[in-house]
This record gives C-alpha cells, sequence and structure tokens, in this order.
RNA sequence: GCCCGGGUGGCGAAAUGGCAGACGCAAGGGACUUAAAAUCCCUUGACCGAAAGGUCGUGCGGGUUCGACUCCCGCCCCGGGCACCA
C-alpha cells in the first residue's frame, strides 16, 4: 500500500503557507551570501499546467531550498506573464472582460503549483496585468522614450483578418497552421532602436555563464559583420554598396540593387523600363516568406545601366534582383561572382562573367571559393593576403573619399506595438499642435478603458480606437485637446523586467528600491526553456541595459547563469503501418506523409504493444512478422495526438513529491526525454521505501528499528558516500544521478535490522529539497517541532568515506584478467606484487616477459607484456 | 546549405583517459499469501561453453595511448535553430 501521501502533501503545504516558511524578508540580512533563482514565468493558458513546468520549477526548487539550507539568503518568486492573445480572443467571442479569464486561469495555475509544493515566495507573486504592474512598464517606456528610442514608422505588419489581429512574424506560422489567413499591410507603428544597443548585447554575451548555444544563436541574430561601404558611379548618381569583402573588388563583374532601391527607376534605360517595372511590381506582391521560400531559383532583370568600378574604372553593368534585400547594407551590393555563392548561381544562370581575384589553397577550385587566400588579378595588391588586402583597400577607399569601413548588423529595430486591446496601453498622446507628448508620470498607470466590443476597428483600427470618450484627454504642454495612442504593447514588454518587480513588489514609488536591487541583481540562476533563447532573452537584455544606462539597476546583464530544460516527450509509440487489405507495411516503404511509397496508397498507423516486438538491427519489428519494421518515436505532447500527461493526474495517484523526483529521475535536465509511466511507479516505490525505514506500515507508528545506538561504520559510510554524491550533484543540477545515490542509500538502509536516528535525520535534510513533503513529515515524526527548510545541510566527513580494504582490477595488456583486494593504505610495491601473484593473472603472463607495471592509485593496475 | 545538440542493453540512463552498463523500468525465476495486490530475494548486453572460462560489444571508418564511451581526423543517422544578411 502506499504511504498517504493524500494526507501528508495538503497538510505541510497548509502548514507552510500559514508559517510563511518560505517568506523572504523585505530587509535581508545583508551580512549573508544572497542567492536569486528564477523561472521562467507562465503564461497562464486555459489548459493549465503541463508536464514541462514542473520540471523546470522543480530543478530551481531544488536549488533553492539546498541554499536556504545552505545559509543564503533566497530569492524564489513565480508570478504570471497574464497578457496574452488566447483571452482576447475569448474576450471578443463572450464580450466579457478579458480579465476575468486571466484571472481564472491564473486562480487555476496557482492551485497547480502550491499543490507541488514549490517554495515560492507568494507574498511576492506578480502578474504582468495587474495595474501596478503596468504603471512600471508604461514608467519605463517612457525612459526608452525620453531617451529617443523609440520611434513611429509605417511597417509592413502581418494583419489577420480573421482573428482581426497583428500577428508578430515568430506567430504568423502558428496561427497559419491553425487556418488563419495572414497578410502583409501596412500599418503605423511604434519601433524600438534595439540596434543601438547591438554591439553591446553581442559584446556582453561573452560573461555570461550560458549555453554556448544559446549564446551562438544570439550572435547570429544579432549577425554582426565588417566590412566597408564603396560608392560605384552610375551616371551621375553615387551608388554606395556594401561588402564584407572589400578584397574582391577588382573580381566585381556586375552590380545588382534591390527591387525596392530608390534608384532603380531613375537609372533603368527606356529599352528595360517596362521590364523592370514589371519585376519590381512582381517581388513587390510577394511576402517575405515567398520571397525566401523560392529562393532556390534566382531571378533578375538588367536595367540597362552600368556602373563604374572605383578601383579599375571597368564599366560594369546593373541589374536589379530580390536576392538583394533592401532591408539590409545598402540594398546594393557588387557582385563577386567568383568568391560568392549567391552571385555565383546568379552569374551562372544570366551567363554574366566571372573572374578570379582569389587564389584558393592548393587543390580547391577557385569558382565558389569564399574562403580566405591570396589576391590575383588585383593590380598593385596581387600577393596580399586576405586580411592584409582587406585592410589596404579600405584604407585607399577612405582615402580617396570612394568608401568607409562600415560594420553592419542583422538585428532589426523592434516592432513593438501591436493592434490589440488586451495589452499594456502606452502613456503616450497624440496633440493636435504639440505632436506625440508624453504622459506625465503621476498619471500612471494609464488604463484600459471599459469596453462592450474587442475588435479592431472594421478599416484596422486597434480595439481602443473604439473608446472614443477613454480617448480625449488634454495635452500636459499646451492643456489642447489630445487623443491617446491606441496601440498597445506587445506581450513581451511585462516579461522584460519582471525579475526585477519580484525584489521589490509593492513599492509605489520606484521600480525597485536601489539598495534592494544592488543587494539582490543580477539573477544568479535562470531557468526556461530553449523557445525563449533569442527573442525574450534580447529583449530583456535590452530593456536591462536601458535602465542600467537610466541609473535604476546597477549591473548591466539581467542573468548572469541561465538553463534550459530539455523538452519532455510523450510515452513511446511503436507504430507500424497497415493497407487497406489489411497488410502490414514495413517502415521503409512509408513515406512522411503515412503513403505507401510504391504505390501511393494511404495507410492505416497501427499502435502497438511492445510485447508484439523485437529489436532487430537498430529498430524493431514485428514478433509475428520480422520483415515488418515499425516506427518507434516519443512525440511532443499534444492534444490532437492524444498523449498528453496532466500533472493533476499524477499527483492524485502518485502525490507531488513523486512526481518531481520523477521529473529529476528520467534523466539529465537539459536533455529531452519520453514520459514513462512505469518510471514514475519506480520512483514513488522509492519514497514508500523511504516511508517505511521511519514508520512501520502497519501500525503507522515509528518503526520498531529506529535506535538511539551509535551508528556503525558501515552505516555512516552509506550516510557519507550519499550526503557527498548528493551535495556534489545538486550545485551540478545533476540530479538524476543525485537521485540515484539516495536509491541506494535506502536499499542499503533497508536491510539493516537497526536503524540509528543520527543516520536517518541527515538522510531526510538531503532528500528534502527532492521530496519535502515527505521529508517535512518524517522529520517531524522523528520528534522535530519545527521545520527542516532552515536545518543546516549535512557535511560529509572523508574519515567516514574509507573503506579498510579496496578492490583493484588487474588487467593484463590492457584486458581486465582479475581483481585483488588489498589495504587501502598498501603501498604501490606491495600491490604491484599482489597483482602478480593473483591466480586469475598469473596464466596471461606465463613465459612472457613484463615490460611495464602500471599503478593508479586506488584505480587499477596494468601489467604490459611481451609477445 | 549553415550553426548548435544527440547517438551506450528491450527502455530511461551512469561512467576526473583507468572494472562499460551504477540507479530505475521492463522481463524471467523464487519467497510470503487460500488467492491476488503489495512487499522481499535472485537472474538479466550479445555470442560460444555443462562449467571454469573465453570472444565480441558504447552509430561507422581510421588515429593517439600501456589503456578510449571519453582525446584527434574523416563520415553516417536523428532532433532543434537559422536560412539569399553581401
Amino acid at each position: 500500500m502506499a504511504y498517504p501521501f493524500f494526507e501528508i502533501e495538503p497538510r505541510w503545504q497548509a502548514f507552510w503557507e500559514e508559517n510563511k516558511t518560505f517568506r523572504t524578508p523585505d530587509e535581508p540580512d545583508v551580512e549573508r551570501p544572497k542567492f536569486y533563482v528564477l523561472d521562467m514565468f507562465p503564461y497562464p493558458s486555459a489548459q493549465g499546467l503541463h508536464v514541462g513546468h514542473p520540471e523546470g520549477y522543480t530543478a530551481t526548487d531544488i536549488l533553492a531550498r539546498y541554499k536556504r539550507m545552505r545559509g543564503f539568503n533566497v530569492l524564489h518568486p513565480m508570478g504570471w506573464d497574464s497578457f496574452g492573445l488566447p483571452a482576447e480572443q475569448f474576450a471578443i467571442k463572450t464580450g466579457n472582460h478579458p480579465r476575468e479569464i486571466t484571472d481564472e486561469n491564473i486562480a487555476t495555475f496557482r492551485r497547480q503549483l502550491k499543490m507541488l509544493g514549490f517554495s515560492y515566495d507568494w507574498d511576492r507573486e506578480i502578474a504582468t496585468t495587474d495595474e501596478e504592474y503596468v504603471r512600471w512598464t508604461q514608467w519605463i517606456f517612457l525612459q526608452i522614450f525620453k531617451r529617443g528610442l523609440a520611434y513611429e514608422s509605417d511597417m509592413p505588419v502581418n494583419w489577420s483578418p480573421d482573428l482581426c489581429a497583428v500577428l508578430a512574424n515568430e506567430e504568423v506560422e502558428e496561427w497559419r497552421a491553425k487556418g488563419y489567413t495572414v497578410e502583409r499591410r501596412s500599418m503605423r507603428q511604434w519601433v524600438l532602436k534595439i540596434t543601438e544597443y547591438a554591439e553591446r548585447l553581442l559584446a556582453d554575451l561573452d560573461g555570461l555563464d550560458w549555453p554556448e548555444s544559446i549564446k551562438e544563436m544570439q550572435r547570429n541574430w544579432i549577425g554582426k559583420s565588417e566590412g566597408a561601404e564603396v560608392d560605384f558611379q552610375i551616371g551621375e548618381d553615387k551608388v554606395r554598396v556594401f561588402t564584407t569583402r572589400p578584397d574582391t573588388l577588382f573580381g566585381a563583374t556586375y552590380m545588382v540593387l534591390a527591387p525596392e532601391h530608390p534608384l532603380v527607376d531613375k537609372i533603368a534605360t527606356p529599352e528595360q523600363a517596362e521590364a523592370v517595372a514589371a519585376y519590381r511590381a512582381a517581388a513587390a506582391s510577394k511576402s517575405d516568406l515567398e520571397r525566401t521560400e523560392l529562393a532556390k531559383d534566382k531571378t533578375g532583370v538588367f536595367t540597362g545601366a552600368y556602373a563604374v568600378n572605383p578601383v579599375n574604372q571597368e564599366r560594369i553593368p546593373v541589374w536589379v534582383a530580390d536576392y538583394v534585400l533592401w532591408g539590409y547594407g545598402t540594398g546594393a551590393i557588387m557582385a563577386v561572382p567568383a568568391h560568392d555563392t549567391r552571385d555565383f548561381e546568379f552569374a551562372t544562370k544570366f551567363d554574366l562573367p566571372i573572374i578570379q581575384v582569389v587564389e584558393p589553397p592548393e587543390g580547391v577550385d577557385w569558382r565558389g571559393y569564399v574562403g580566405d587566400g591570396i589576391a590575383v588579378h588585383s593590380g598593385e595588391y596581387d600577393g596580399l593576403t586576405t586580411a592584409e588586402f582587406k585592410q589596404k583597400i579600405t584604407a585607399w577607399l577612405e582615402e580617396t573619399g570612394q568608401g568607409v569601413g562600415k560594420v553592419n548588423y542583422k538585428l532589426r529595430d523592434w516592432l513593438f506595438s501591436r493592434q490589440r486591446f488586451w495589452g499594456e496601453p502606452f502613456p503616450l498622446l497624440h496633440c493636435e499642435t504639440c505632436g506625440v507628448v508624453t504622459v506625465p508620470e503621476d498619471q500612471l498607470p494609464v488604463r484600459l478603458p471599459a469596453m462592450q466590443d474587442y475588435r479592431p476597428t472594421p478599416d484596422g483600427q486597434p480595439p481602443l480606437a473604439r473608446a472614443t470618450e477613454w480617448r480625449k484627454a488634454k495635452c500636459p504642454q499646451c492643456g489642447g485637446p489630445a487623443l491617446r495612442e491606441t496601440n498597445t504593447m506587445p506581450q513581451w514588454a511585462g516579461s522584460c523586467w519582471y525579475y526585477l518587480r519580484y525584489i521589490d513588489p509593492r513599492n509605489s514609488t520606484a521600480l525597485v528600491d536601489p539598495a534592494k536591487e544592488k543587494y539582490w541583481m543580477p539573477v544568479d540562476m535562470y531557468v526556461g526553456g530553449a523557445e525563449h533563447a533569442v527573442l525574450h532573452l534580447l529583449y530583456a537584455r535590452f530593456w536591462h541595459k536601458v535602465l542600467y544606462d537610466c541609473g535604476v539597476v546597477s549591473h548591466p546583464e539581467p542573468f548572469q547563469k541561465l538553463v534550459n530544460q530539455g523538452m519532455i516527450l510523450g510515452e513511446m509509440e511503436y507504430t507500424a503501418y497497415r493497407n487497406a487489405a489489411g497488410e502490414f507495411v514495413s517502415a521503409e516503404q512509408v513515406d512522411d506523409n503515412g503513403m505507401d511509397k510504391r504505390t501511393g496508397e494511404k495507410l492505416m498507423p497501427v499502435k502497438m504493444a511492445d510485447a508484439d516486438l523485437q529489436k532487430q538491427g537498430d529498430g524493431f519489428v514485428l514478433k509475428k512478422q520480422a520483415d515488418i519494421r515499425v516506427v518507434a518515436r516519443a512525440h511532443k505532447m499534444s492534444k490532437s495526438r492524444g498523449n498528453v500527461i496532466n500533472p493533476d493526474d499524477i499527483v492524485k495517484e502518485y502525490g507531488a513529491d513523486a512526481l518531481r523526483l520523477y521529473e529529476m529521475f528520467m534523466g539529465p535536465l537539459t536533455q529531452v526525454k519520453p514520459w514513462s509511466m512505469k518510471g514514475v511507479e519506480g520512483v514513488a516505490r522509492f519514497l514508500n521505501r523511504v516511508y517505511r525505514l521511519v514508520v512501520d506500515e502497519e501500525t503507522r507508528a515509528l518503526s520498531a528499528k529506529l535506535s538511539d545506538a551509535e551508528p556503525t561504520r558501515e552505516q555512516l559510510r552509506a550516510l557519507h558516500v550519499a550526503i557527498k554524491k548528493v551535495t556534489g550533484d545538486i550545485e551540478k543540477m545533476e540530479y538524476n544521478t543525485a537521485i540515484s545515490a539516495m536509491m541506494i542509500f535506502v536499499n542499503e538502509a533497508q536491510t539493516w535490522d537497526a536503524l540509528p536516528r543520527t543516520i536517518v535525520e541527515p538522510f531526510l535534510l538531503i532528500l528534502s529539497p527532492f521530496a519535502p513533503h515527505l521529508a517535512e513529515e518524517l522529520w517531524n515524526r522523528l520528534g522535530n517541532e519545527d521545520t527542516l527548510a532552515y536545518e543546516p545541510w549535512p557535511v560529509w566527513k572523508e574519515e567516514f568515506l574509507q573503506e579498510e580494504t579496496i578492490e583493484i582490477p588487474v588487467q593484463v595488456n590492457g584486458r581486465l584478467r582479475g581483481r585483488i583486494r588489498v589495504p587501502s593504505a598498501a603501498a604501490e610495491s606491495e600491490i604491484i606484487a599482489a597483482a602478480l601473484e593473483c591466480a586469475e593473472v598469473q596464466p596471461h603472463l606465463a613465459g612472457k616477459e613484463i615490460k611495464k607495471k602500471i599503478y593508479i592509485p586506488q584505480r587499477m593496475v596494468n601489467l604490459v607484456v611481451a609477445g
């Protein structure tokens, strides 16, 4: 029978709540070290918690509980990223305020998180939709605005007429997949100048303790490239191109302008004008996606004009092609087909000349060679390396006024407005005489108006445009009439700074108290999904740097250490395929859409039980029909697939501690791993064994084996081995092996006739970060009155780890032949002697010359023999 | 195409260059029980062998080393991200 987790867990949750066990004082003892451990806060969706949430949350909770026991002041908060499109969609459908559904969803999430026993300081709970929170989000925007980092711009946006909403680029695919249409439309937008921070956002990555892959993704996103801008003369006009390879100027055989380039119409010759105009029109109607997706085949049109290459006065033809982007660099390039893949494809297709100017290493074809080499056919520069050439030619361009060294970034400014209701209103007014005016700080927050209809206006104005009374305001500068801004901020806004508000969540005079900020920041451990690798983490870093420049925060980076948890997939599924005739079809004959590759027939997927399967090679086949291979895969959890695991169900059946422990035991935190219901049962059995160490299962009284006797050497050793392993593994967040060490301890402990309290109590302490309810309960049953949350963490002693004798494996020529048992203090010579004596080893030495005797202390003997 | 991860028993996994497979699951056998559940004990990488023991084995092919899952070189497969950024 299972231990009564259903009584124990709610009781301790109530205890922690009543006693405010995990309250972090507003004025902590600053003599102690601090530890700020943060989860990426969730969007409280209507679906409630899924098993992916507790994975990261348990990982941080273990660390938080451990650090408290190590004497740290710990800040471990939780809150809600509660603006979001689903609530708005719901409001449009029902006419209810989005706040209603949002509050309901938050209540569900809060209940579910409390049910899992996380040690959050719930007094610091915040939601981005709280008006007090919105106030400071707006305040930060004002600082950004005042620093000239926000501007209005007409920008093409993704407008969905079905949703009546504008979507972010990264949201387009998601909603298209759900069947909504999305089109391009130009709208007035607010944009933030994140590009002004590109260099700092790039440079400061170096000092962060983040996964290298995430840093690399951010670097690629920022996309710094160094090169030069060079002027080419076309008639009386100068056209500037950007190149990272000014050393290939002598190889430029044509030039390409982006279709949007303003000079295109002007330079096109009358004979080419029609073709050029047609091409531009075609390019304009394509979406970004179409332009890039059809990238395989290059298109373009000759303008009829020629440009003059400044290095050799050669006349080169000017083309228009959409493989040159208007948004990057100058929207114009010099094409060097010999040494650029795209130019090479284009030149090949349109039969343009290809001139070699870089000599690649021996044996490499120069056509399409894009690496560094030695300059050729470049006049006086011949013989220079790529690096030297770049430097010299850039200097020459600058001297002669024909160009300049230049750094470009892929990063674009951040489209920051949304045409939605459920977001933070911009604290801005449009005054007829003064233009755009900021709302004075003492009038914040600008609240959302009460509305009946949350849809945008039919002409695409944001929903707030319907609130005609709300829009009317007085200009704080001239006192004249003004209209409120009707755009709202994107969901990112609230998540850009929430980690600061946790530090001082009820401060009504400042975003955060500077002394508290200085004490707690930066975040020491930030855990969340890799899906936020670029956007959230880049935006938050940007806002943080602006606040740093404003003097609001004391450190240039918000998140010192970052860990991404791996996704939890559904249970492993074995799928076989059947055709209409009912015959099985082997997996290699099935294409990605479930069709028979040979006949094109649609096949029926059939789920198989593992009892029907056997391993063959690196896959599985049917036991009854070994020529039929099946597909073995774990899939992402999704409603449509029906493989979603609900944490509520697990807690009901096995308890919160079992769920926590299982998710940590599955494998390394950062790895993708499939769920296994049997695995949950396994850790539940372990928790039962722990319970039975202390409590007699029949009587529910304390176990008769508990004793006040002195522990044996063996018992001390078992305990201290566990303490050492668990301590080290928690520091490294290698929780799966920590749990394994505790299992080994319990497996051993349950064989003992007597269990000293001095052994079981420290064990409960090291178990407590993982299974806090059970640990508290047993700690309490052993007679301790108070929570164990602040008990000092047990310390292992090396002397207890020592064994009197140790076993040493003996190899001959690197192959294991025998084992010897020696006193652990034995000298090398004694050990070698014992190894040579070893009965299993001797046959392998007989009659052979021993050339070398290798001894690795405490580990291994290897005897190298000749022949 | 480019950039990251990853590939070890039937499955999840473990292993500072030093006994590959700890721990858990599953499977098989046994104890307890009228019986079942629960619990406990034993076996369990593959192959040869009655056993002792031996051979092979960490995606594939090479290399370094007394010794390689681990380090180096070249590939293959799977997952994720980016994708005409000059």
